[in-house]
RNA sequence: GGGAGUGUAGCUCAGUCGGUAGAGCAACGGCCUUUUAAGCCGUAGGUCCUGGGUUCGAGUCCCAGCACUCUCACCA
């Protein structure tokens, strides 16, 4: 279903509409509009100064309100809506035009400044201060209820940003989130960077990929999984402090909290471990919390979240214990558990047991920011061991509203340790495509500075922050099956 | 992939026990120079998601399919 098929009768009835203003030599695909000042600034600067001013924007006839002589709109633009008023006796031969107006045609309107008997700021359009823009010609949606139906605002985005201002703003914010991301790693020195999200070896985490082909050169390629090993090799190629912000691929189902394109901030910085990563991953959120929310306390769905002061860190064996109530190191325990909580524990490894368990009891208390530290060492092939025991790996994830946020390590530098890893970690996981990346162990020959890395869920972050619990909400253009033309 | 739910006018939604398809907004025609989801009078608008089946008769009941939502599974 589409707002509006080609046979449609409204479109017909508009596009008569588009054929008079053609007749009166009007293009209704106009031209430049230069000097457009934002509805909200415009609002804002009138506020306390009453005097005459002047004023012209553009945008969205949003609300259209005709009472014969005098017809009232409101206007939207990203900043907000403006209301702005035509009168016959203002407009003289312009008046025709105004009565050719459809809701959803883009407009430029200048004129005086003035207030109605209500108080409602408005610009009142001068002789030929009317300019159109834009025809619309399909059929907007509903002006109260906006646009409703979800599979159709995810499909036609473009409809729902406008009509559901709510939409609009929220991905403004998204937005100004990574652009305080930016600012903030710029200012500690880290190099914005791309890499390859076409690679031949899917590497640098545990996930099915999407399999694409170049033709010219015959050869299949994989759509990344990570950035990892990819920006690691700056660090040996001596950038010291790397960042990307782009999206990785996994092949996996949807979910509220998964799309198959998501977006990951993953940077390197050498000479640091976890501990850095920890601190800088509290900056970061935090300054994000301070730029772009009202205060620190969030809402999310039914919870309640508490971004405030210096997080929880915990390890990992401690909050088993805590919620699981059983020993990390007492494997007995663990399986007697497992089978407790009905988990099919009988034909996994050790370390599998464990984080099942784990994860069935300790992650939905995590709602508050939380990050769980040291985890076991073999979960984490690209870690590198703690020292006080090589059990565990210097690797923490951050834990928000339950969700798993952030993810990061002391890097594994040692070559001949991650050969090791690799080669155990490709055991029993051909479906994962996984190869042995031999230029990345070389590169890591090369010797790559001791370093910490942090990825933090981009899209999962900005669900936090602005309160929405579908991760299609934070994404413009979310992966949906394509509707055949018997359902169109 | 499993389970549950939703799909009716351009949009938002009603539709009783199986008996002629409804409202509001939008549209079209008319009135109206300070409206605020403007108001008033009138008109038009339907592949009831698709395809089968039961029935004298299906928006409604049954079967299959499609899409979306929730949920489980998968998921560093």
């Amino acid at each position: 279903m589409t707002i509006q098929a080609d046979s449609d009768k409204f479109e017909q009835q508009r596009q008569e509409k588009r054929e008079k203003l053609e007749a009166l030599g009007l293009d209704p695909y106009g031209l430049r509009y230069d000097d457009v000042e934002a509805a909200e600034a415009v609002k804002e600067r009138f506020k306390d100064e009453e005097e005459r001013q002047h004023a012209r924007c553009a945008g969205r006839i949003v609300l259209l309100r005709d009472i014969g002589k005098l017809i009232f709109i409101t206007l939207r633009d990203r900043s907000g809506t403006i209301q702005v008023g035509l009168s016959k006796k203002m407009l003289n031969e312009q008046w025709t035009l105004a009565k050719l107006l459809d809701l959803g045609d883009i407009i430029g309107a200048s004129g005086q400044l003035g207030r109605t008997r209500t108080g409602e700021i408005t610009i009142w359009v001068e002789e030929d201060g009317l300019a159109f823009l834009s025809k619309c010609l399909a059929q907007p949606p509903e002006k109260f209820h906006g646009l409703a139906d979800i599979d159709q605002r995810y499909r036609q985005r473009y409809v729902d940003l406008w009509a559901n201002p709510e939409v609009m703003g929220r991905f403004i914010k998204r937005s100004a989130i990574t652009t305080t991301i930016r600012q903030h790693l710029e200012s500690r020195g880290f190099l914005e960077v791309e890499t390859p999200m076409m690679q031949a070896i899917a590497g640098g985490a545990a996930a099915r990929p999407f399999i694409t082909h170049h033709n010219s050169l015959d050869l299949d390629l994989y759509l990344r999984i990570s950035p990892e090993l990819f920006l690691k090799r700056l660090l040996v190629g001596g950038l010291e402090r790397v960042f990307e912000i782009n999206r990785n691929f996994r092949n996996e189902g949807l979910s509220r909290w998964h799309n198959p394109e998501f977006t990951m901030l993953e940077l390197y910085q050498a000479y640091g471990d976890y501990h850095d990563m920890m601190d800088l991953t509290e900056e970061l959120i935090s300054a994000c919390v301070a730029a772009h929310c009202n205060g620190p306390e969030v809402k999310f769905g039914d919870l309640d979240i508490d971004l405030s002061g210096r997080w929880r860190r915990a390890k990992y064996a401690d909050l088993l214990w805590e919620h699981a109530g059983c020993d990390i190191g007492d494997l007995q325990a663990v399986r007697e558990k497992a089978r407790a909580l009905e988990l099919d524990e009988a034909g996994m490894d050790d370390a599998v047991v464990v984080n099942e368990v784990f994860e069935a009891t300790v992650e939905h208390h995590l709602v508050n920011p939380t990050f769980v530290i040291d985890y076991p060492a073999v979960l984490c092939p690209l870690t590198k061991r703690s020292k006080e025991n090589p059990n565990y790996a210097e690797r923490f994830e951050l834990f928000i509203a339950r969700m798993e946020l952030a993810n990061a390590y002391t890097e594994l530098n040692d070559p001949t340790q991650q050969y090791e890893n690799f080669m155990i970690q490709l055991r029993g996981q051909e479906e994962t495509m996984a190869t042995m990346d031999h230029d990345y162990i070389t590169a890591l020959k090369y010797g790559m500075p001791p370093a910490g890395g942090l990825g933090i869920g981009i899209d999962r972050l900005v669900m936090v922050l602005t309160g929405v619990t579908s991760i299609r909400d934070v994404i413009l253009f979310p992966l949906l099956k394509p509707v055949g033309p018997e359902n169109a």
